[in-house]
DNA sequence: CTTCTGACA
DNA sequence: TGTCAGAA
């Protein structure tokens, strides 16, 4: 059981706070969607951020986008230059051709989040 | 007891 | 994804 450093939780703490397996959390990791910091143990602890980027992944996973979809949206958004967006290459137009349809604009509004949260990590 | 990595009945 | 094994 792990205690007090405020903002710093074990996979199970985070497991609990985001309704996501401890699998899927550490799936996710691997998918480059976050990257907590380990103990000199390589146990994970993980902080607000990644506590606030998986609850957004789980918003788009329980609106059925498909893991891959939201893997490519949080690379491109990381990697988004401004020659990019230049290109055109806006937030709805990479959601669009990922996500054609029905959910668009509420999916939007997540990723909007989850970026807003991923840059003020780093 | 909890978490980690790797693997797959 | 779940779950089990073996180690830390």
């Amino acid at each position: 059981m792990n205690q007090p450093d405020k903002g710093l939780y074990s996979i199970s703490k985070v497991s609990e706070l985001t309704g996501l397996t401890p699998r899927q959390i550490r799936y996710y990791e691997d998918k480059g969607l976050i990257s907590p910091r380990r103990t000199e143990g390589k146990q994970r602890v993980y902080g607000k951020k990644e506590v606030s980027v998986l609850k957004e992944i789980n918003n788009l996973v329980k609106q059925g986008m498909p893991l891959s979809s939201i893997v490519e949206l949080i690379n491109t958004e990381e990697t988004k230059t401004s020659a990019e967006i230049l290109k055109g290459n806006t937030l709805a137009t990479q959601i669009t051709s990922l996500y054609p349809l029905n959910n668009r604009q509420e999916v939007e509004r997540i990723v909007s989040r989850l970026r807003a949260v991923k840059r003020k990590k780093e």
